[in-house]
DNA sequence: AATTTAAACTAAACCGATTTAGTAAAAATA
DNA sequence: TATTTTTACTAAATCGGTTTAGTTTAAATT
């Protein structure tokens, strides 16, 4: 029961590597190859049950039929849910996928990159730190086949499939002023990355449209590693006089469990003194007490259509079209915005 | 830029193969390399960025510094947190995971082994749907080095992790008697997972130790396929007379969350009618109304210690000990079972 | 001075595939 | 019948490393 090789399949028919090699790459009939002896190579192998070390052939065509993902962090709901889609894809194309967190660590995703490389992955798909422009440079120079997901880079032309942030929260803000409130409070992270801006920007452009002034003391911008203890201060912030806001957006998922927590603890009835939204979901968000509002992300979609330009890419069209796929969130109306 | 080989450092500094691939494997010193020459040979390989082709290099040595894992789903919370431990801590230990879902399909697992080995992976580790028996039986026979995580082969000795489920929901089921339900009813899967009937069996036995007889009717096991609809059957039958139950355990996260909804609308009021406690949670179970008692799995032990166990059994240590941990699991006291 | 030993390397085989550039024998054509 | 084509393969190079078994030169020992 060891495993068998192509060299032991040739020896035991008296045939060359060659031959048994091209006939299990179905290349047979294209080389001559007799249909009898066809039948006996593939035959023998079936038995036997042979099956190719996919080192070998990797490093003797270059490729892999491998596929690496790099996201922030896997256990983090949101990526977990978009990396089984990728896998799901893959698979149906034949790939394999090789799967790594970076952490949100640049230097990590750096060597992450590298090391996906040297191991002959076909291609990558990229949930960057954004703080990587040299290492994403240096792809497109290579012409590594690769899509950026979710995460952008200004500066680069590419292909890219992300989510429509800004129109996310304007729905979500537009949806709150249609409810009435006019006071509403935006609690996010400090810009590092374009997501969280573009967010903001939705934010700021559905008060315009309504002709609200947007009111900086409304905006709460919490620090990336310490936004746990700064959400206290700043709900507390939002919910007294003079702000006393009658709505908040929270521009993720985790910033919204801690802040209905921290709501509940300053006794703030939601949502009949404040409404809230979350952009993005948890998985029992529809179970909270009230219902969480949410601007649900396309996880299936950015999967999906990350898989299917990177394929593109793979397979030659090496136009360099930069496909850009624009996904739209969607606004899941629930009881926490006071709708219902 | 492009890649830098092996071979173009022994061109470029006259030297031989062999004497490269020593010294950028450390071996310069036992092989006698002067210093000197290890500097040079370091040196250009800094400047020049060389990187090993890890495919070739696995070729060659017959390993990948790479562990596959395979589990049911990276898109289930639960194997999402695991896999995240799994990763970083095989990260510290210098190995890069491979990972794959195998969708509950046993087929599909025994695929995905097959994969994974011709990928010479160095070792695996495996949640498995606990139907691929022959599989199992012949890694070991192979010794190809492996951990099973989660799930149970009990005809076959080797190394496990795995969660004390009997005991765990011994622990839910004691807390509920302790406050005073008395007529506890069961929801569950059918047992195909070895987890499920250990469950039961904690259930059963926490009933016996307080002399309560065991009632068939308020075992519910629903198919693995079609719980989403045979759970709403199942708990009108158990909220109803003559079961009127006055407490649930739920034996997984997502059987809580579809029986806390249907509930709702039976409008049975949780727990005041009917206290509920989960096996296993979801990230916002501690802001659902009323907040989930929750037996919790300790996802982090499950991920360390399944890498520690495997990077012995890859190590050598071939005396296959078959080392096996039972982690317990922790009830988290919340407000659904009536006690806070 | 002849022989051993040590230092500092190197040639070539190997891992298990793929692929290029043939070749021998049979069949077809001139 | 001699030549060309076709059929049905095969030898050997290659991918980029690792590893085994030497080799050469200088230093140490007898």
């Amino acid at each position: 029961m060891k495993k068998i090789l192509i060299k032991d399949i040739a020896n035991a028919l008296n045939l060359s590597k060659t031959c048994v090699s091209l006939v299990l790459n179905k290349r047979g009939d294209e080389n001559k190859i007799s249909k009898q002896t066809q039948k006996k190579i593939l035959d023998y192998a079936k038995k036997h049950n042979y099956v190719p070390n996919s080192l070998a052939r990797g490093l003797s065509r270059g490729k892999s039929e491998t596929i690496g993902l790099i996201i922030p962090d896997i256990s983090d709901d949101h990526y977990a849910k978009i990396a089984g889609h990728i896998e799901k894809k893959a698979n149906e194309y034949g790939y394999v996928v090789l799967y790594a967190s970076s952490n949100k660590d640049p230097k990590n995703e750096s060597k992450l990159i590298q090391s996906m490389i040297n191991r002959q992955v076909d291609g990558l798909i990229l949930a960057s730190t954004q703080q990587n422009l040299e290492d994403i440079k240096l792809l497109k120079k290579k012409k590594v086949p690769f899509v950026l997901i979710d995460r952008i880079y200004p500066k680069i032309k590419t292909n890219y499939v992300l989510v429509d942030n800004f129109r996310g929260v304007q729905k979500a803000a537009d949806h709150l002023l249609n409810l009435n409130r006019r006071k509403i409070g935006f609690v996010t992270l400090k810009p590092g990355l374009d997501a969280m801006r573009q967010r903001l920007l939705g934010y700021k452009e559905a008060l315009k449209k309504f002709k609200i002034n947007s009111n900086n003391s409304l905006i709460k911008e919490l620090s990336n590693v310490n936004y746990e203890h700064e959400i206290k201060e700043a709900l507390e912030d939002l919910v007294r006089f003079p702000n006393s806001v009658d709505a908040i957006i929270f521009s993720t998922h985790y910033l919204t469990s801690l802040g209905l927590r921290e709501l509940r603890r300053l006794n703030v009835k939601v949502p009949h003194e404040v409404a809230i939204v979350s952009f993005d979901e948890l998985g029992a968000f529809d179970l909270v007490d009230p219902p969480i509002t949410s601007i649900k992300q396309p996880g299936a979609d950015i999967g999906d259509f990350s898989v299917d330009i990177l394929m593109d890419e793979i397979k030659g069209n090496e136009g360099g079209l930069d496909k850009t796929r624009m996904l739209e969130a969607f606004l899941i109306v629930r009881k926490s915005c006071g709708a219902l």
